[in-house]
DNA sequence: TTCAACCTGACAGCAACCTGAACAGAGCGG
DNA sequence: CCGCTCTGTTCAGGTTGCTGTCAGGTTGAA
């Protein structure tokens, strides 16, 4: 999942980051709004934990800006306690949820986990059937066939997520490459390529599809 | 679809082409009006791609003397994030669409696809119906009968994609050549031919109907 | 009948893709 | 401090599938 920081709080910002990337997410960090406008024209985020205190203005004001234009993207407003009435008309303003600072990083993971389902290009299911008795529970992050659970690494979760996030439909290695590697972590191999092998030996051949030439997509369970 | 890019940033232009042939497209790109002119009298474009600021003028002059000259291929401006009075008139003057510099390559494909459609020789429509139960899903880029999905290749849907331009008007092979090869990648085979044979193989053989001696056209459905 | 246009099976080149293996770094226990 | 495991990345060689070309057959018009 490809996520967006604006926090102008150098501790904070980087814990935020460090944290989202051992939970296997592309995150990329800004301090300023300029700068959080300028790369929401070039990349798809899934969702955007956007601070409302910031030195070149408010959050809100970006907020704005992203829903006159039509974005989709999940939007989760961090803010400090005393900024009640801000929080309140960030939320009327299309944000998806927000929480107060200072708050708990594994707290700030699952409510960006939780967003991310239910807005944008996201299924809104938790629980997604793909063929041959395999069960992903996005919400609990769990993986199982038949009951019994398997267990992935933290890239091949994020590849599966990526692939599940609009079951049946194709997903190019451009878009997974984003979901993996933040900026300055971009990577120059096929690595994709190697986690969707070790991904079909522990899930079977036949539940990721490879299309040729656009990249990959999930099978759906036979009716 | 033939495209025309009109781009002086060789790095900008280079990507933008490199993905609209991914997506099966003959793209021709130019770095100067003059150039793109001079292109505009001997080919016709489906979709120009027509940036704004150019070494040798404005890209507005040039659409400014596209409609003049009665021209209803589709444009799709593009322009960096501080001449919003130039994408304003530029929409006024008869651009289909507008993308801010950077843009995301993908959103840039999806924009094309959109343009084309609504415009010019196209039939509007998102969903084509042809004989024996098949439907052409244009946007999603889907071809199904009877709801079983059927694949195709980027050079096999550029076929159908042609033909679906204006269903039942007969294609001619020329036609279909200039839609799927740009300059510089001309064939001299009967490659047309061959994709017409593997589609019939793929979709029946009453779904495409050969008009000898003036090209193709495709079947409708029977009332 | 003759000729041009068109159809289609076969095949080689090539790029995309797959996968086993090697390697570095982090973490951990002894 | 060493050895072990686990994870992620890179590389190399093999495989697959798309594409363009050709050859030989078929169709249709005059």
């Amino acid at each position: 999942m490809r996520i967006l920081i604006v926090e102008d709080e150098p501790h904070l910002g980087s814990a935020v980051q460090e944290r989202l990337r051992e939970a296997g997410h592309a995150v990329d960090w800004f301090m300023t709004l300029a700068d959080a406008r300028a790369i929401l024209l070039t990349m798809n985020y899934d969702v955007v934990v956007l601070d409302l205190g910031l030195p070149d203005g408010s959050g809100r004001t970006l907020l704005r800006e992203l829903r006159r234009a039509r974005s989709t993207v999940a939007v989760l407003i961090t803010t400090a306690q005393d900024q009640i009435s801000d929080r309140i008309a960030g939320l009327s303003e299309g944000a998806d949820d927000y929480i107060v600072k200072p708050y708990d990083l594994d707290e700030l993971s699952a409510r960006v986990d939780a967003v991310s389902r239910r807005y944008g290009g996201g299924s809104g299911e938790n629980e997604i059937l793909l063929d041959d008795g395999l069960a992903l529970d996005l919400s609990r992050h769990r993986l199982s066939r038949d009951g019994t659970e398997i267990d992935l690494t933290a890239r091949e979760w994020a590849v599966i997520e990526a692939l599940a996030r609009r079951p049946g439909a194709v997903c190019s290695r451009e878009r997974l490459e984003d979901a993996l590697y933040g900026l300055g972590e971009e990577v120059e191999s096929n690595a994709i390529e190697v986690f969707i092998s070790r991904l079909r030996k522990k899930l079977g051949s036949g539940t990721i599809i490879t299309v040729r030439g656009r990249g990959y997509r999930l099978a759906e369970p036979r009716a």
